[in-house]
DNA sequence: ATTATCTATAGATCTATAGATAATGC
DNA sequence: ATTATCTATAGATCTATAGATAATGC
């Protein structure tokens, strides 16, 4: 039963990416650690040998989830000529509201986040700083003492509005939040270089 | 054992209003029938004798949690000469976020609620377009077309800025998240009135 | 007679641990 | 010999129900 060290290196990032989606699907309450196992395919006798407790799990899910949300980021910005539009149009899309377990960690998880570990919040930390650096450099006047706090107000907005509209029953509803999120998201942009 | 009628319905109420706070404590998977009836100073046994469900309980603790809410920014907006202002200074202050289990259910249960039956999200829907209304009227140029938009701007920045700020382990950063939020607010808040 | 609440319990699930197993790594 | 994973289990807790109790309401 037991495998090379190279798979149970495998094994253990196979539950992190499956916890960093399983979490953000149901809560870090709303899944237990035999799911979270099986989510790789393994049992969950195995879970201590590579964790130190569920907590330890959801602050590594965590991190990863946020990286890949960065990642995200920074390749749709990469890919477009107009970078900034590319970030709003995938944030603040109806394809990015439906799409719960690969989507923002920030959304799936926010309430969640604040009532965890110091552990959880700090990856949630790092990524939420990763994200304002992106959206920084991605303003049309960049580098200004507002710059950053521009930033942290369009990344609020975007977090605020996706959230909203993943709770309303009203689909019109929902979809007008996004839509008047990302002009206004535009709007701050193009006032940070007014500053 | 058995009580009056009218006591009956108080304690209904006092299930309700005791569930409102500890929902937006624990979040709805984090506590629960027994300590959530213990919290009434009632025990668990009668508790399907009141409701049909945890999700029954949790749907009316919703809306009473967002009528309190609703509530609350009214009475700030009736005291003050400058309403809206008023608003912003209770929503994005510190006080409000270090008083989860009183305060904005969208920040405390935004991420959960997402995840709940249509009979919870119907509750915050109720308590949004409620949000929304009240914004609207403090707006200073109340009435056009836009104005509504302006309003679901605000409630995402607000209702962000405050996640992101719990979430934070940095006080600095999280307080400046408050502080850029506001005043992007009000920005909105004067450009609706340009439109 | 009815009924609001109580104690008690069923059956499932939760986190965490113990000990067995079988393949790796020295 | 070591160890990654497995099955099995402890002890707590979860939602929901059953039946007892005692006070209300007719």
């Amino acid at each position: 039963m037991r495998v090379s060290r190279a798979q149970a290196e495998a094994n253990r990032e196979a539950v992190i990416n499956a916890a960093s989606r399983l979490f953000r699907e149901r809560g870090f309450d709303g899944i237990g650690l035999k799911d979270l196992m099986k989510g790789a395919g393994l049992t969950q006798g195995g879970f201590y040998k590579q964790f130190e407790s569920k907590d330890d799990l959801a602050a590594q899910a965590s991190k990863r989830a946020m990286e890949h949300a960065t990642r995200r980021w920074s390749d749709v910005a990469a890919a477009s000529p107009d970078p900034l539009e590319a970030v709003i149009e995938l944030y603040l899309s109806t394809g990015h509201r439906e799409e719960k377990s690969d989507g923002c960690p920030l959304v799936a998880l926010g309430a969640d986040a604040a009532r965890q570990s110091e552990e959880v919040r700090a990856s949630f930390q790092d990524g939420i700083q990763a994200h304002l650096q992106i959206l920084a450099k991605l303003m049309p006047a960049t580098g200004g003492p507002e710059t950053s706090g521009k930033a942290m107000a369009m990344l609020s907005l975007m977090v605020g509005a996706v959230t909203i509209s993943r709770i309303l029953n009203d689909q019109e509803m929902s979809e007008r939040f996004l839509n008047v999120a990302a002009d206004e998201v535009r709007r701050i942009a193009v006032s940070a270089g007014e500053a």
